[in-house]
DNA sequence: CATGAACTCAATATAATACTTGATTAGTGA
DNA sequence: TCACTAATCAAGTATTATATTGAGTTCATG
């Protein structure tokens, strides 16, 4: 029979499993990105700027502790998060932020963009004074996305202008809030002559929190 | 000016900082103890059965990180968890079972114990069939308790077994899940001819939920 | 100001992790 | 069967994390 703190012991130490899959930055960075679809590895490692040896190493960590999943499609191998992990990891990244207030000033120097909330973008939206723009691509929009949102990947959309209304404030965004597609948007839509702003979170984290999604 | 792709890197870093501190079964037993009410750095290294040393550097970690904060009182520092870490602890914890059923197994397959669950305890309370005993030591319970708990600390269960009501279901709750208090509650309390189960959950958790506290 | 208690720090040995390179396996299609 | 692509594996090195030991701080109290 084991004692009580050969018991705990254990627990602790499967628990730890799943918060050292969480504990490399590389993991977090492609974790964000399958927050959005799911990928193959030569995607990730492109995404993350890694080789494919390396990232095909991280997601076997994440594998083992089944933070995510497979599938296999011919030679390629999807990765895809598994269920409640999601939750976990906006979770994570408001406790970070909250934290780290310099992420937020970081961006804030980086882009000086503007950006707008989710209040107001709901309320925005409902008055029919602004648009909702997805600039990720294609699939991703298709996997899931914002009820009534336009989708236009951000490498169509400097040819693809017209298609924007000119008499709304235009609301673009991406992943989430360290996703940088929705800010090349922005300049892309002002240089337009267009009124445009991001907005300051992202699918994932509206959806995360039981946002309505199409 | 940095490039897109450092400010990532910055970005995820930062995140990790976090999560890496959590990356520890040290630690998160720290923090399942923390989430009970604060405790000083001798308190902890004996809850842990660790060296005075090893814990106080393994909390240097935790407050590098800000996941846990300090006072002092006189020669004693008193180490308290930081606002938003217990629902991330909690979502975590509820991550891992998810993963690993086995947790649960090995739970049950140790103690062998009937359990009550939140809703079945919520009922058993409101029709008065049952009475709620919270078994942590006195500091805890006046810390944070649940409505309408009887304290009994373990320690004086068994010279206070009269106090209970011999008519009604004694519901044994402690810290949380793997607290092993609720269940030696229940084999004393059985032993004097009294109904008893445990709590599944425990504080901790019913607090992270917004269960209301008195 | 000397003492003891509570805690932190520094140095060390050991173990685990991360990234690279190059080889290997699994599936596809000519 | 052969070549090609996608992914994994294995080995080596550099870095980082952990637990132990013993010394050093800080503070209350006599």
């Amino acid at each position: 029979m084991t004692s009580a703190r050969e018991f705990k012991n254990e627990v602790y130490s499967t628990f730890a499993e799943v918060t050292k899959a969480l504990a490399n930055p590389l993991r977090l960075e492609i974790l964000d990105l399958l927050l959005q679809s799911p990928r193959s590895v030569d995607a990730i490692a492109s995404a993350i700027g890694q080789s494919t040896a390396n990232t095909s190493q991280h997601l076997q960590v994440l594998k083992r502790s089944r933070v995510v999943e497979t599938r296999r499609f011919g030679t390629t191998i999807e990765y895809a998060l598994v269920a409640g992990v999601s939750e976990v990891f906006v979770a994570l990244r408001r406790l970070a932020e909250a934290r780290h207030p310099l992420l937020d000033q970081a961006k804030r120097d980086y882009f000086g963009e503007a950006s707008i909330s989710r209040p107001a973008l709901r309320a925005a939206l409902a008055s029919k004074t602004a648009v909702l723009l997805d600039v990720r691509p294609r699939l991703e929009f298709e996997h899931a996305h914002l009820p009534g949102a336009l989708s236009i990947p951000i490498r169509e959309l400097a040819s693809r202008l017209d298609e924007l209304p000119d008499d709304r404030l235009i609301v673009a965004t991406c992943r989430g809030p360290y996703c940088t597609y929705a800010d090349e948007a922005v300049h892309l839509i002002r240089a337009s002559g267009r009124e445009a702003v991001r907005f300051e979170d992202g699918v994932g984290e509206w959806v995360a929190d039981g946002g309505a999604i199409a």
